[in-house]
DNA sequence: CAGCATCCAATTGGATACTG
DNA sequence: CAGTATCCAATTGGATGCTG
């Protein structure tokens, strides 16, 4: 094994380095609508509307941003169809798609602990009420 | 099949919607300090001080809240040392190591895709640039 | 329909000082 | 060492109104 070759993964990204621009690619992806999204966009081609529809409870705004962003990385291909009312499809790029299985992973992660998750919450905030209080001065 | 068959996944848990509780987990794990902790601690019980230096720039604030909120979670164990001065040993639980891959891949998959996404972002940039301007009466 | 622009409230994050 | 507490700046997020 040769002196560095431990070091570099690939080409010396490392997103625990706050300087490093693979961080800036983690900070992308590791957010809850884009995790949704590519889930989401994971079934093929969807419209403005539907996604909306979908992603309960996301704003215009989020989603016209979220879906901005995916598509400067090259994670989304945006297509506007010239008709009245206009319409755009979205859909995921090659490389989208190579995330998908991560991104649905923990959405599909979440959904099969949340009951021992919100058990662990229930536990922990038990404790910390039974916790003996700092003695006050009377 | 049954009726409501396709419909539940997990006890019926869907991420998408707002109101279910596994979106709140979701929201917990789609978080850049999230992610790289549980990447850190995939390898065994670190100290406090070796997560901070490891996780490059984060504060002490976000770490603690972060950490706390994973214990309350029951993704890290918490183990206090009543030495003095005091140590704090933190470790993923069964639960957190069940996410290690997920969490390690999105670090690894932003390494090793982090060349890709930043040419992509340059060829928006760029045409976002050339885009013609919307006409200013002279 | 699929946005953009704006205002404003709320949450997050950093810097600093102090403690068992 | 491993925090807590606090103040304050910055970023995020929601609500609303308008447009091609």
């Amino acid at each position: 094994m040769d002196t560095i070759g431990d070091l570099r993964d690939f080409g010396g990204a490392d997103a625990y380095l706050s300087q490093c621009a693979s961080r800036t690619v983690l900070v992308a992806l590791a957010n809850k609508w884009t995790c949704l999204l590519v889930s989401a966009l994971g079934d093929g081609p969807v419209r403005f509307g539907g996604l909306r529809r979908q992603l309960d409870g996301i704003t215009q705004k989020s989603l016209t941003q979220t879906l901005r962003t995916m598509e400067r990385d090259g994670l989304v291909l945006r297509t506007v169809y010239p008709t009245i009312p206009p319409r755009v499809d979205y859909e995921l790029t090659d490389l989208g798609r190579s995330v998908i299985a991560l991104m649905a992973g923990i959405k599909s992660w979440s959904e099969q602990h949340v009951e021992e998750i919100l058990a662990a919450r229930e536990r922990f905030d038990q404790r910390a009420a039974e916790e003996p209080q700092p003695v006050l001065p009377t």
